[in-house]
DNA sequence: CATGAATGAGGGTTCATTCAT
DNA sequence: GATGAATGAACCCTCATTCAT
């Protein structure tokens, strides 16, 4: 029953669909993707997909929980002295906003809006190990384990927001992408109290 | 062409399509929900919704128009004095966070992260007035308008981050959802950088 | 009740009415028009059309009706002298193969060949009458009753049948349309035989 | 992909679902007729017939188009002496006014009247090679060949012309409906000129 | 396990017709 | 008689899912 070659094989399978799946899913979106539209990008017969997934919900979760997967592997090295907190704060920033394939984050926020399912499983597959791992990122700096909790919800929302403003098409958001990270950084270390008075 | 009363009639009409769309949109999703639902809700014929509106998405669309006009209304009247800017940071963020019908809102993220035209939409009529709001709150400190701009993208970007984390249920951001504004605001104003030292 | 103003003001909305008809059907075709073009067009409500008629297949009866009526009183004048049984046929070929409107013409056929009920009203208000014109014009020529109606039914039939080749587009007929009347005489007098010997 | 069977198959349900239209809208139409008319028709689901046929429309165009194969191979074997004009017309009209399946005729006539599109495949796939057949059989007797395809076109116009005067119900036509070859060829070879003067 | 034809429920939309004003 | 908003039945078509081969 548990032949290690019929395991990989599955893997390798619901690989290939997962990855005609994202393809199709960030090219067109959810609902207006068919199964058809993803068996023939995966150059399969649409009932394959049956065999390996439950449903057309289930790919998108299953793309999630791969996402996750790979969010741990790609997780970039950490620096072993990251200096002062100021540049710990633009690392972060700028780890979190080069989020590759956009498109398919925008799909997946779509239908997690909409799907309590697959929002919880995007709040513990994702976000959760997110906010987690940013939280061991910030730690270690003597604030108050509540303070730091709070600390990093804040920044990882302003993360997800300014994405949100660069799909948007907000022209200064677009514009000055590159250098959001640095800039962002100051105001937060800095706080925007002493830019102001 | 121009009767008055004709033009009442309908513009209640309309919004008694609208208020049901939204009720119903709000509580089923956008795909999820029929013409036959909302035109039951709204206690009229199916085909009645299509003297008034295109076709299912100009629905949205019109929910997102009057929000705008009813954002406009609402604003709440600013206060003489704020008071230091500490005092305004948390007097936005308070508004902002306070947004009502959190399921609509979903439904309108969700269907605008697929939709372009939509986004388009929401885009000019809701996100860039509200910037451009906010814009002119915080003006007159003394930032330079580069600066201004940014510091409100990053800002509003933060609450629409939050907003996200309580809709997906993150725990600390929805137990502390009301003392948020006071303490996002403390984070903000003095830095992030001062609490770390 | 027997108000002769208000009859003429009747007849006067019943014309105005099928005049729109007419002039839409021929345009887009009977079943992709709707009873809105045609009050549209005609400037008026929809609902004032259903005070004239029936419904919109009474639209079509009505124009038949009134092309029966415009037919007789546009039928050309006889000349006196026809001159030989030759240039009879030619004059007859021309006159027929002269048909104004032939989209209308279409719109008629095509829904004649589908609804019975239209279809007896074009055979008794059109299709007789005009057989019957005919056979008065080919008659005194010495043929026996039922050669005559035979042989009238013979020649309109091909006139049918040349006007729908030429709505086919088929390009001989649409090429030598204007010479047609008189080739199709010399052929019809003189008999295909001779020509073959 | 080229797998004999597999295609016998797709043609065999080609031909199910094109019987079942062609009765069908024999018998009610072409409007009036609906897909679960025709599915239920032929013994299967709405949804199987748009595996073979892109919408409504191609149906009717599958059913001309199989008309056109059935008409090459039904074609009655000529003759090989038809003896002199006379007959050899007679055996022509004959063969032309024995349309089969009147009820279809008048359906696809209707409909082609009012669609560009099945009219150009009309007038391409039955009415072309229809006439170019009619002109080898007249072919050969000396004709200049201009002469010749005025004269087909004179002919089987004439033949449509009854047609629709026998369906329209023309009592004469439909009376000597048999008989009508015979004198028409009459008619036709000796021309009408010499039965009257 | 792979295939892909068959399924059939479901939904957006149209539009002839009605009728209260 | 004129209006045109309201009606709601009806229809074409899509597509996720199933299952016999």
């Amino acid at each position: 029953m548990k032949d290690p070659i019929q395991d990989q094989l599955i893997a390798a399978r619901r690989n290939q669909i997962l990855d005609a799946a994202a393809h199709v899913f960030a090219d067109k979106g959810f609902h207006p993707t068919t199964i058809k539209d993803i068996a023939r990008h995966a150059g399969i017969a649409d009932g394959t997909i049956y065999n390996y997934f439950e449903n057309k919900t289930a790919l998108l979760m299953g793309i999630l929980e791969r996402m996750r997967e790979q969010a741990i592997q790609q997780m970039p090295p950490l620096p072993t002295d990251l200096g002062d907190f100021h540049n710990l704060v633009r690392f972060y920033l700028q780890a979190a906003l080069q989020q590759q394939n956009t498109s398919l984050f925008r799909i997946v926020i779509s239908e997690m809006m909409v799907n309590p399912e697959l929002r919880v499983q995007y709040q513990q597959t994702i976000l959760e190990p997110t906010l987690q791992m940013a939280e061991m990122l910030f730690a270690e700096r003597g604030l108050p384990p509540d303070e730091l909790r709070l600390l990093v919800r804040a920044i990882s929302g302003m993360v997800m927001g300014l994405i949100m403003q660069h799909i948007m098409g907000d022209s200064l958001v677009v514009d000055h992408w590159d250098t959001l990270p640095d800039r962002i950084a100051e105001l937060l270390v800095n706080g925007i109290g002493r830019a102001v008075s």
